[in-house]
DNA sequence: GATGAATGAGCATTCATTCAT
DNA sequence: CATGAATGAATGCTCATTCAT
């Protein structure tokens, strides 16, 4: 332990008090996001961010210990958000393909989901940050999750016959993770970016079919 | 204007002089590209360049006028290593999915190239650096060849009858592309990664035949 | 001016409020008191003050104007208990270098006597905060007061043929005012700190008969 | 190991950038000397250092790591100078009390040695920074030294006849280094401080002879 | 050409103090 | 009166870049 709070205040649940600091921490998680999203991590400041909410730096300090705390708290939020729509998408009466395309959709996009891209975008990044985040909360309970959710997802289509049950669900999985990416390189090739769906549909397609001719 | 070295002087193309400064950049470049995949952009410090390669830290200066040239000098040159090793698969006399399996197995590792990972990790790390990248060439031309040889690919197949050319080339780019990134998920979820090799063929197999039961 | 309470409103003296004001005023002040002891002037910060006695930052300023002026308040707080114990031991009917002797272990330690302490460190404590105290309240009164107990003593002595009347009595003060500090070097020298009379004990020997052989 | 010191650079000993880093150095201690004197510890700031040798701020870190370090530079070099003027008294060909009576001038001020000021005040200033200062080097050593030069007088001293061998050489010790502090009462009780030499001669007198009368 | 000491803007973090509730 | 969230000036430290030698 190393924080050195004093004041270890508890205030009731519902509060008046306890609503405005949620608020405030909303605004905070909110701006720094869109600041992590423009600059990436070494290029967000503080500054900036505490200019854009339009507070004093030192808040940003009453609700997170440090930058990196700050970092985590968004990356885990986006993890956690990317989660729970997965989770929703599973528990849905829908055939196993629909699902998964759902989840690519998620992943490709869903613009009002910017905590999702974040998670997706500092997840795809490289070792950026992995050690910082570790530190802190254990990734891996998580990923084992999201690795579950789609797993059951491609047994489950297995079982109703959708999907060809000779390939092990393993390599189903890897592939689909693979897939999960959304390719940078549209920006560079393209005029036109593929919406979310449209692209989910190109890939889902050849994910369930296949390029091969007969 | 391509050059990143801006010395002035312009020796005889093959002086002693000349050979040496070329070798000095590539030392230079090699290091920087060592450090560079250990702890990302923002933590390589021209110091440690410098000191690894057992130079003064102007030195470095002397060749590269800033610590951005030098790394779009090295994600270039990654990106150039990548795309030589596409150029020479795409004019393989082997059927189409060979070729891009072998695309695929370059992508996910060939520990061989560090640079074509540089370029990966960099490529597929979000906005990262993308920025300052542009300011100072354009990727644009390079990631239309890029497209071009793997089209290229895709249409041998269809014409050899390997693939089902009621597709259009450009889903089937899509969703190569989209598999190009190396998932980062095996890391956290699993105990054993994958070879290349191994993951190359997993996803080529569905990328080929899809999931789909008959 | 000599309070350092700034309530505008002046409570009639013996009502309630009034005593919680004091209560409440003599419990920050021993609080500040320890921290002070424990980690010093810089590292005592008021948010830890006001947790450990358990009220809001706020409430301490209401109080004392500032930090400085808390901290004056407690050196002053010693001050005066210090010379207290010396008004005390000065009036005992007992023979001058007794008396002497009782200082030097008040000054040594007497560790019942927090404020004694504090008021000892800081003040051996070279320039640290001299002025701050300056501009708050004139110490060299309280001095002068100090020194006059202590001169009133030699004399005494000189006067009942303990002390040597050639000596002048300034001289005497002098040395003894020198002996006063405790000196650190013991913590860094030795195994075994000596209790404060053992200290006043030898250091006593020293200043009545010197150290020279016959 | 913590340092990060990539160019590790070992120049010649004599050579003209050798003296260079050392008069840099040089000047920097000796300013920082002077802030630290004026100002203690927390109140001196690198800033201030830098601007008053007219330097840059990073300069200072080129030479010290970090201010703690600045700082125990700086008291090293207190101690070992005062150490040194003891050691230097201590083989003089004088009468014992001579010789203490020399240290004690060269513990009260003797002006041109800021640096043993530098080294007495922060070390009778209580706990002040000992511990950051013992993470660094063993004070302990030094003090053993300090302690066996003026253990060495005094035993001199009684096998001449000069001290009374029936006192303990460690009583006699310990009231010395006692007096080693140079009361701060002065600054406030007098108007005129006495010299160091004055001051050694009134409280060697004492601790030669005692004040008792016969 | 090399060198590496010097620079200084930039950044995360702390904490005494204020003031709306 | 009491509170404690908010403030923002201050500070230690880093590191890409420059330039005199």
């Amino acid at each position: 332990m190393d924080t050195k709070t004093y004041s270890e205040h508890i205030p009731a649940p519902g509060s008046l008090k306890e609503r405005q600091r949620q608020e405030r921490v909303e605004l905070i998680l909110q701006t720094a996001e869109a600041v992590l999203a423009e600059k990436g991590y070494y290029e967000m400041s503080m500054d900036e961010i505490a200019a854009r909410v339009g507070i004093a730096k030192g808040t940003i300090y009453l609700h997170f210990p440090s930058k990196e705390d700050l970092f985590v708290a968004l990356f885990k939020r986006g993890l956690l958000s990317f989660l729970e729509g997965i989770r929703q998408v599973a528990g849905q009466p829908l055939p196993a393909r629909d699902r998964l395309k759902l989840i690519l959709v998620q992943a490709y996009g869903d613009q009002r989901k910017k905590q999702s891209q974040i998670f997706m975008s500092v997840f795809s990044g490289g070792n950026l940050r992995r050690e910082t985040i570790e530190k802190q909360f254990s990734m891996r309970e998580y990923f084992k999750k999201l690795a579950d959710y789609i797993s059951k997802i491609l047994e489950d289509g297995k079982a109703a016959g959708e999907f060809d049950d000779s390939i092990p669900t393993l390599v189903m999985l890897t592939a689909f993770l693979a897939l999960l990416n959304r390719p940078h390189y549209e920006e560079l090739l393209g005029e036109n970016l593929l919406s979310a769906e449209d692209l989910a549909n190109q890939v889902g397609r050849v994910y369930f079919h296949g390029i091969s001719g007969k």
